[in-house]
DNA sequence: CATGAATGAGTTTTCATTCAT
DNA sequence: TATGAATGAAAACTCATTCAT
């Protein structure tokens, strides 16, 4: 019994996640309209009025995928930096944190770009942004303040390196760069060298 | 009569850019698929039918759309070009295009980020796209032969640059930098340092 | 085994009236297609699937609901006329029995009102009222050949009366009237009016 | 081209015209929830998508149902009194005017007795109400200050007469009554005795 | 040529009903 | 027996496209 209900309660869980999932991936290849609900159960494989069980509607259903990946994202990028290491060690393990979390999620990096600032992403998930950019621009700040980042605003330093950093994402997606540890390794020195004094 | 045709033409060539215009701007707001054929018809000011006698579909435009304003971006960057110049103004020349051509068709570039590598550009829009990028991989190859850039595989060098650049531009229109020659200055010093031996 | 049998079947019993009573009210407000079975389980405090252990269908819940209304509705119309009492005064009963029942059960008027030949309700409920419409004819019938009332048709009678009383019930819900004994007693007179002779 | 034009009009304005047609009969049998919207457009002839081009949704349809009715009702009951008639007179043509009315338009009838006080009315309906209730009401109170009429409230005045009538008119669709010249006059007697002084 | 009303295929969403627990 | 999560058929509504004018 313990074990059926463990079953039960997994299937429970995984619905949700599953729903997730499959979203993601096709709000990623084909954009928000482009994607139908019904499509997105299917690679759920749960049955269409289920999407509705667990997301008021669908662009409940982008915002709360919005928000987590945001979130996870966030907590990936500044979650484990050593702040005893040296400054380039820091932007190392930065840029390091990025590319583990777009090679393990690659949809979810194609996802957060696409639909960056979409016009029904609700104010949740537009705050959700701000907390996900307040520390890295303190983070940048504290760079400076020790002469180690180029004087120029904060989010010029994060346009320039995420920028950089989807640039290369996208070229890898595109076949004209391999998404491997070189690739990265060298583009992490350039986006180094990009905004160092 | 040719006085006729020519007045026939004109309207005729501006009905088709009026249609291109709005549509560039729609898709580039609400994306392909979140904009509708009538809206595109309305915001230029001709009935929706008359689309349809200028592009075959919905699809035909945006591939239309597509293919001249990459074509015409890729003319902006390379058509003027000075051979002459010294390697870091040749850099400056480039940015500086890419900058002008962004502050004079912002939705332009909007427009070309949003849809690439779109699902519904069909073959010519994506020879557009090599045909675009040909020449840029070519002068990045003469300037790595003569050690100005990294000797790094020159898509890199394009996603880095432009990646960067985009950046800078998304942020601008987010409102968290200004799109001012000064924010573009320093920007551009950064990517050059990014790439530059 | 007895006491055990007794409060399962109470419970049995307290459900299923809990049913029709929630679906009684919701029918009344929204009818029939504009009410949900899970609406009507969550006001009966019951699961949804309940509802389908004690009725078949949706239609088979309007139905059930409509025959034990208008059997009740019957009952108390005609169930307590005194026949010694003096026709006036068998009228004021009658009446009052409907003012009653109207008070005590609001919602089963409505929804009575509301349901009259629907086309969901089945043989059964048309048989149903029949089964009430009878003896008010014959009563009424009795009455004419009395030279008490009208000698026009029984059912214009009754359409006359009760149209009537439901007028008063209806302009006294949208609150155009007092649902009172004066209000009541002052519509009584008029009705009899209507049809005496 | 004049005659051409004209059919194209005649078109356009019995399209409007054919789908309030439709959906009077259809929510008058099955009421508003029961009937779908593609059952309107087919029994008007017309696609489903064009009964949005005449009507915002579902609801905006009976609302504009609504109020044409009842504007059409008020007008034909109370637009033509002869004030230099005898009271019995007046209120013999006022119950002439209902019946013709229900003779000319009965699923008319059975749409707004159906939908009366419905909750997806919207608060123009209601205003139209009024507006009919107004002339009627103070029509009853110069009949009273006359001491023709009972020196009862108004709007139970119009209770009793038109819930009679109602009753009739129900009667005769659920065949207990033939809907004749004789049936009305009968009840219109019946109607003026309950009251007149 | 230009138009925009008309359309039906395709969306999003709801809900009666089932069934595993 | 009671439940409520799951479902898919069906409803409301949208929109790319056509075609009569």
């Amino acid at each position: 019994m313990t074990e059926a209900k463990a079953r039960y309660n997994r299937q429970i869980v995984d619905k949700r996640g599953a729903i997730l999932d499959a979203a993601c991936r096709l709000f990623a290849e084909r954009g928000f309209h482009g994607t139908t609900v019904p499509e997105v159960a299917d690679r759920a494989g749960v049955g269409a009025g289920t999407v509705y069980r667990y997301f008021e509607s669908k662009e409940a259903l982008v915002n709360a995928l919005y928000q987590e990946w945001k979130t996870e994202f966030g907590r990936a990028l500044m979650g484990k930096l050593d702040p005893q290491a040296s400054p380039r060690r820091q932007f190392h393990d930065f840029w390091q944190h990025m590319a583990e979390f777009a090679t393990k999620h690659p949809e979810a990096v194609s996802f957060l770009e696409l639909h960056h600032h979409a016009p029904y992403l609700d104010e949740k998930s537009r705050e959700c942004e701000e907390k996900v950019r307040g520390p890295i621009v303190s983070f940048i700040e504290d760079m400076q303040r020790r002469d180690i980042i180029k004087p120029i605003p904060p989010d010029m330093v994060m346009a320039i390196v995420y920028g950089a950093f989807v640039g290369i994402a996208k070229a890898a997606q595109g076949g004209y760069l391999q998404w491997s540890a070189e690739t990265l390794e060298t583009a992490e020195n350039c986006a180094w060298e990009a905004i160092r004094m």
